[in-house]
Order: C-alpha cells, then sequence, then structure tokens
DNA sequence: GAGCGCTGGGAGAGCGCTCTCTGAGTGTGT
DNA sequence: ACACACTCAGAGAGCGCTCTCCCAGCGCTC
C-alpha cells in the first residue's frame, strides 16, 4: 500500500508478487487466455482486487500494436481552404443532431465492448492531414467516417495510409470503402405512396441540394414511385436542408402551383419552414396540403402539426458501421461488406 | 524503403540511421528540446520525411506517463440504475444541440493543440465504473464532465481516482473541482429588464425543472430584477425543458392569467412549445404577447416568430473549461479556478 | 596552461506489458 | 517400463520511445 502510493499506480509485476506467481501467468488470467488453473485463477484475480491493479493501456498496445480504441471523424465542410487558425468554432457541424444520433449510436456500440470513440473534425485540408497524421501515430485502429459532402478526399487519404476504415453513406466516386446507408430511394417512395393513397392530387416536393447522392436518390425514388401512380409531372424546387431554404421552396412553388394539395419535403427542417410558410399562406395541414418530412428529426416532432416523416434509422445504422469497422480491423483481409438500411414511415399529423 | 515495408512503420531508429546521428538526437528535434545544432536539426528533419517517420504514441506514452487526451464525459441519465445493457441507444444525451455546441467547443479548442478528446457516456452506475476505470488505463490524462443533472457522483470518482477534471456548470454540492458555468442570475435579469423596456405590464414566467441550479438561478435573477422594477409577484408555471412541458405550462399560466402580455421562459425549445400554444389562443407574438426565450439555440432561430433569447456562449465556455483542464493536467499542484460567463441578448422578433 | 563552465551529442536503462520459448509435471499407449 | 503427447507456468526478450547520465570539445578566466 505505502509503496504502491510511492510508485505509482501498481504494474503486473506487483500483482504477481502478491499472487506468487510470474507476470505471464497474471498476464494469461487477465487476457482470458490459454489454460490456466482454476485455483490460481482465484489467486491472482483476488491479488488483483487487493493491489487496485489496472493494466496499462500504453504498454498493452506498446506491443499489441493496437491502440484499442476507434476514431469517429467527422469530415467535409471545407472543400475550399486556406481558412484561417484563429476560426475554431467554424462548422457547426457537431451541434448537427444528425451527427448526435450517429455519435448515440456509435457510443451506444462500442461501450458494450469497453471502448469509447475519438472525435475529430477534418474540415480543411490542414485538419485532414492532421487527422491522418493522427490516426497513423496509432491513437486508434481505425476511422468511423461521417462525410459532409461530395469530393471529400479523406477517405482515400485514410484507405492509402492503411487504416480501417468504414464510411456513412455510399462514397460519390467508387472507392473501396465499406460502408452503411438509407435505401433513400424506397424512401422516396414511401412518401409517395402515402400521399396518392392520401388522395393528393396535385403534388409537389422540395429536394435537397441535388449535388448531393441522398438527395438525388430521394427525388428519383419519389418520382418513380408518383408516375407509377400516373403523376409524370412533378414540380419541384430545390433546397440546401436549411429552413429559411425550406422557407423559400414552399414560397416558390405556392406561387407557380397554388392547386398543390401534397408536398413531400427532403429533410424535416426544410419541412418545417414549409409548414411556416403555408400557414402564412392560410393554407391549412394537413386540411388543405398534406406534408411529409425526412429523417425523423426532433425538428419532426416540435413540428406544429407534427410531421408526417420518412424514418432514418441513424442510430442502427451508426451501430453498424461501428461492427463493420470492428471486424474489419480484426480481419483486415476480409472481403468489403456494406449494408443498405430500409426507412419507415411515421405518421403523424401532417398528413 | 523495402525493408520498412516488411518491419511495418518505420521507429526514431531507421531516421537516426537515415540521418547518422543517435536516437536521442532524433528524439531532441522531434521534441523540440535542449541545443541541437541546426545543421543537425536540418539533416534529422529530412530524414525524418524521407522514411515518413510518425512518432508511435503507446512508445511515447508508455515512458512519459502521458496519454496526451482527455475525455469528454456526459454523465447523468440514470440516477436510477439497475438497467439492462440492451439498451444501448437509451438517452439521446449526445442528439442534444446543448451538448453538440459543447463538442464544438471542446473540439475547436484542443484540435489547435493536437489533441482529440475521446468521448464517453456515462448514464449508470456501470458506465460511471466504466468510465473512471477506463480513464484509469490511462487512456485519457483528465476529464471534461457535463453532468446532466443534481447528486451525480462522477465528479467525486474522478477526483478519488486522481484524475483532473472540469465541470461544465458548477456543481450542486459543494466539491474541490474547477468550472466554467453562466451567470444565470444575470440571464434572468437581462430578459426581465428586457421585458420590462418593451412596456410589458403583466409578466410571467415558465421556468426549468426547480431541482437544477441553473433553473433556480435563472427564476432567481429574472425575479429580484422585476421586483426592482415594481412587479412583486411574477406568475411561474415549471417545466422540465421539453417542448410539450412549455406547452402545458404556457396553457395553465393562460388559463389563471389571461392577462399576460409578456413571458420569460427558461430554455428556447419550452418557449417553442409556449409560441405555438399562444398562437392556438389567438395571441399574437410579439403584439399580444412578448416572448423570450434562453440558450440562443437553433430552436430560437427556426421558431416563428424567430426568438429574442438570452444567449450562452456555450462554445467558448466549453473551450475555457478544456483549457482549464490542460492548465491543471501540466500543474496538478495550482489552485483550483473557476470561471464564470456572462450571457447576452439576442434580439429578434418575438419582443 | 590548468581549471572551469557550458554546449552538443551518444549510450543505455528502463516504462509495463505480451508472447514465444522452454521445461517441469502428468497422463496415455504399447 | 519407456517414449510420447499434452497441460500449465516461468524466464526473458523485446515493443519504440524518453531521459538521465556521461563525455568530448570549446572558450573563458586567472
Amino acid at each position: 500500500m505505502s509503496d504502491r502510493a510511492a510508485k505509482g499506480s501498481p504494474t503486473l509485476e506487483d500483482v504477481a508478487r502478491e499472487a506468487g506467481v510470474s507476470r505471464a501467468t497474471v498476464s494469461r488470467v487477465i487476457n482470458g487466455i490459454r489454460n490456466v488453473d482454476p485455483s490460481i485463477q482465484d489467486v491472482v484475480r483476488r491479488a488483483i482486487a487487493a493491489t487496485g491493479y489496472v493494466p496499462n493501456r500504453a504498454a498493452r498496445s506498446l506491443v499489441t500494436r493496437r491502440a484499442g480504441s476507434v476514431a469517429l471523424v467527422v469530415s467535409g465542410a471545407g472543400e475550399d481552404d486556406g481558412d484561417g487558425p484563429e476560426a475554431p468554432f467554424r462548422g457547426q457541424v457537431l451541434a448537427d443532431p444528425f451527427f448526435g444520433r450517429i455519435s448515440s449510436g456509435v457510443v451506444g456500440f462500442l461501450r458494450q465492448r469497453g471502448m469509447h470513440p475519438l472525435l475529430m473534425l477534418a474540415d480543411s485540408t490542414d485538419a485532414r492531414k492532421q487527422v491522418v497524421s493522427y490516426l497513423r501515430q496509432g491513437h486508434a485502429d481505425g476511422a468511423l467516417l461521417v462525410s459532409i459532402h461530395a469530393r471529400d478526399p479523406l477517405p482515400e487519404m485514410l484507405v492509402g495510409a492503411g487504416l480501417p476504415c468504414v464510411l456513412f453513406a455510399r462514397p460519390p466516386q467508387p472507392v473501396p470503402i465499406s460502408y452503411v446507408d438509407l435505401a433513400h430511394r424506397d424512401g422516396g417512395r414511401l412518401a409517395a405512396d402515402h400521399l396518392v393513397e392520401r388522395g393528393c392530387q396535385h403534388i409537389a416536393t422540395i429536394s435537397g441540394p441535388l449535388d448531393v447522392l441522398a438527395s438525388q436518390d430521394r427525388l428519383a425514388g419519389f418520382r418513380d414511385a408518383l408516375a407509377r401512380h400516373g403523376h409524370p409531372y412533378v414540380p419541384c424546387e430545390e433546397g440546401n436542408f436549411t429552413l429559411e431554404s425550406g422557407e423559400r421552396a414552399m414560397a416558390a412553388l405556392l406561387a407557380q402551383h397554388p392547386e398543390v394539395d401534397g408536398l413531400f419535403v427532403a429533410n424535416d427542417l426544410m419541412a418545417q419552414g414549409a409548414l411556416h410558410v403555408l400557414r402564412e399562406g392560410g393554407r391549412k395541414v394537413p386540411e388543405d396540403v398534406a406534408v411529409v418530412g425526412f429523417d425523423d428529426s426532433s425538428a419532426a416532432a416540435s413540428a406544429r402539426p407534427p410531421l408526417t416523416t420518412v424514418r432514418q434509422p441513424i442510430e442502427e445504422m451508426a451501430a453498424e458501421m461501428t461492427r463493420l469497422l470492428l471486424d474489419r480491423i480484426d480481419q483486415p483481409d476480409r472481403r468489403l461488406t456494406s449494408v443498405i438500411f430500409e426507412p419507415t414511415l411515421v405518421l403523424r399529423q401532417s398528413t
């Protein structure tokens, strides 16, 4: 007790002495490997408890060459660079609940394995380099990558550095990386089927930015389904996923197509903006116009009326992404695998 | 090149050989210590570039006894325990934009020092134990603690384990820990002064849960200021920071005090709920009722009308919290310091 | 010119762990 | 009875780095 206090925390050696066995045996017990006599296991475990031993992570990973942790990297938001280092809060990416739900899923999954993610932001060329070099130092065994926009070079940089890596969402260019994604087309289809079923005759949509794959797919799925239902033409305004852009798009739609009675909006935040404009325009939702959102974010529940919306199982997707990464770290040679999740329709009062 | 590929990544030894100096010298150059001849520094740097050397984090922290990273721990949300481990997504804490803004501030500050936080959730007794043991293994040199509610035992557990630690928000019980906090009373005062100045005569408030220190302080500051302005009595309904509770509280307030023409709500989300109820009740905001929120969250900007609100500089607070922790890690013996931030009033259309 | 401090660099001892190798002890087959 | 396999535990060599010695060289004082 006293000498331990002087020497810092107890080591394997201390436990071994306490238990009257060798370091190797204690190590075996701790890592649960090979055949150790049960009675000796007991003695060792008692010694561990007595000394209050905790394995030293650095020493362990020095020899195993494993960090025992993974990084959660949020990338993008800085295609254009040359940004000053004096902008530490630039980009509210982390404050986006979408990202929060991903963290939730990742943390929830990792903790079951006694792990915790390293949170990193890669929003400029410099930051991306820093991330790669940091990971190469062995701070993490792999990376979970949430990329904000197209043409992000980070996935390739990580693969180039030999780091296991899984993406959230399919990469725009084909890169040999595992990923999880949502069947966005099916989400669009769900919305379309629902609006038709509700009896809407004049259906329009507000899409996300069309350089984003997910936006394209949601729109395509929506249009395809409507075409099958006999609506070959669907008015569409493009937004950029913000509330204001939703308001703008709705106003434009209303001006050009005042007869609209059914609306699909590519995310909940824009849908909330659309609701504002519809209300100001004197349209009742859902009586005059039925509105379907996308994501099932908190904005959907807090909108008035609450939004019917296409739900992405983000937490489950994030958990699966994490599982894929851990698998890959364990077996680097295994074939790449990707998992596509199906969206579901959440019915609320807006339709 | 070829032998390096065979042996994994290059080590100090490799760089030393390439540069024709000793390991120690290379180490000195990398860590920028002591006097190394500039010409030799140059040679070494070239050798580092040539070999593509990256220092091995594990080896380094084994000898320095420093992890070189800190943990961001979100605690609480599980006073009551005995929860099954099968609930990985329980608690949407991480999806809360409030927490997102904290992460943003922390990450933004740390990255300037080439560091990244470890994200941990401590929402049950088991999880808290796991967190402490994980940190004791040396995964991080200290913890940033965001505690969700009162009587969280984690701060004391961490201090007990000898881990440097800084809290976001003042601990309910006096614990010898540094913290950052907002002058919540001043926030309440700002709201009161503003409503009085706007000419409101019948002022009411919706408070947060009154077992939370911040809620108490906001209410007390609000009441004190109103009393000074000659409003000794202020109707108050207690909410729990959710949208629904804001709706409920507003309905109750409206029923008992239909004459209300000024309202202070202890957070933006509840204020948004209040706005819904006011609109349904046919009251115009701000003409009939002026509404002030708290936080300046995204809900404030997306509300209709946009909310006048008391702004917490969360990112700055988080950055300062991080600075305090790093200071403490560097100089463990230094006196505890805490920093209180002043709120500001953000004027929008709701008043 | 002997003694001194001061600077620049090398040698080498670990940090705490894992893991291979070795060897003692215990069955099992013929 | 002996060879052989098999189980279990210890010895010891590192993993890659830092950091404390230690020593060589140089310029200075007296």
